[in-house]
DNA sequence: CAATATCAAATCCGATCGGAAATGTGAAAT
DNA sequence: ATTTCACATTTCCGATCGGATTTGATATTG
């Protein structure tokens, strides 16, 4: 498998600068849209994109077919791409009631399935957000977001159904598109609650986890949806 | 906006056939997929195709590129694409607990939104079916399944969550690719499980078109589960 | 005879070209 | 002054070209 690579150092640089212009392109997009760098509903030009990163047209085509069947770019024929629209509170509440039908039973599944392995990421992903609750006054909140988000993540993975994980994936992007808008999150109640779900998990106590992880949606929801009364978009 | 158009038949045939040379390719495709004259596991080429549709490879590429997205089809990098493999037996069972935690629910909140309209067409596909049941020794199996698909399309439309609608399209199809290869169903029991939660749906009785939902789900399953435990793919 | 290495065919992937549609600008006319 | 028409720019979308990589076949050697 592994070739010999005396002065492999550069042939795997241009390798790897050769294996997936597109994937690059695509990520490079992804992390502009999400970051916000690309506004909602801004036009995405194909060729100003490929001046802009210095490659052709095709791989840009290609990642934004890509994007467009995440949802997270819009396409008018013979008119060109845009980013998403920013999502109003119905799309919000369908986020919620996707994420309440599916995270609890994912909770349940993994506090079933748990491993030890599973069980040291998820306590040292809630370690780091424990840290960052105290820097509470340096406002790392992209920091708490990620960890947050990798923490429900580690979970839909230890369900062991790949299909949720693929679903709460695209639903997380959007969850996540919809509150850097709102950049403040109330970090100590989720803590907290993240505590109950841990030890309902670490524990096997399934129907503990699947309520625990249910709550904390519902007033993960909560949270948001008093500012988002304010629909001035559509 | 509309233009005159006096000799505008061709304009306008001409105009349809520029309009989106890379979504008919896509339809053509997908179409091939799921009746599977494409098989399984089954190379695709790229300027193959082009040929044969008589197209360049550009709209193949994207149509692939949307495949790929859908999980229909799989790229390796450098080779090329090929059609999904068949699900094998974890798929299944991912496939359908993904359904027992949607569709109820759907059910649930369909029976809440229901309106006169809804109503109809879920009245008509259902009649439909009937009508297919008596039918059956001609082995009408894939206009059975048609109904069936458009009878649960409807209820997942009518839960108002289109999150919840798009999901449930991209299952059906992954559970239209593992039953079209035993094109056996047992109707009869999937007609007469359709009456009860027919009922429920059309008299507002919310908890009891969950609950009808759910045990149809899990019958369904139990009705293919047998067939599926001789794998010999993977 | 088996295994390996070399060569050729097929194929993908990115780059570039050209036609067509849509949007925006500006001038002219009522 | 507002509307309308014409033109120019921008942009997409399909077609084609060329380099690079993989795969399959043939031949050679131990």
């Amino acid at each position: 498998m592994t070739r010999f690579l005396g002065s492999g150092e550069t042939a795997q640089s241009r390798l790897k600068a050769r294996s997936a212009m597109g994937e690059d392109v695509y990520e490079v997009l992804l992390s502009q849209i999400i970051s916000l760098k690309i506004a909602p509903r801004e036009r995405i030009s194909v060729d100003a994109l490929a001046r802009e990163l210095g490659v052709s047209q095709t791989p840009i085509r290609a990642a934004l077919i890509r994007l467009e069947a995440e949802g997270l770019v819009v396409k008018k024929h013979n008119v060109g791409y845009s980013a998403a629209p920013v999502p109003n509170a119905r799309h919000f509440e369908e986020i919620y009631e996707m994420r309440m039908l599916l995270e609890p039973a994912a909770a349940e599944l993994a506090a079933r399935n748990m491993t030890q392995e599973t069980a040291e990421r998820l306590q040292e992903a809630h370690d780091h957000m424990c840290e960052l609750e105290n820097d509470i006054a340096q406002r790392n909140y992209s920091q708490f977001a990620r960890f947050d988000a990798e923490f429900h993540a580690i979970i839909a993975e230890a369900s062991g159904n790949s299909l949720i994980v693929d679903t709460l994936d695209r639903l997380r992007i959007h969850t996540h598109l919809f509150r850097s808008r709102q950049h403040f999150t109330i970090t100590h109640e989720a803590v907290s609650e993240h505590i109950v779900l841990l030890d309902a998990l670490l524990n096997g106590k399934t129907e503990d986890a699947k309520w625990a992880m249910a709550d904390h949606i519902a007033r993960s929801r909560e949270r948001i949806v008093p500012f988002s009364e304010m629909d001035h978009q559509l």
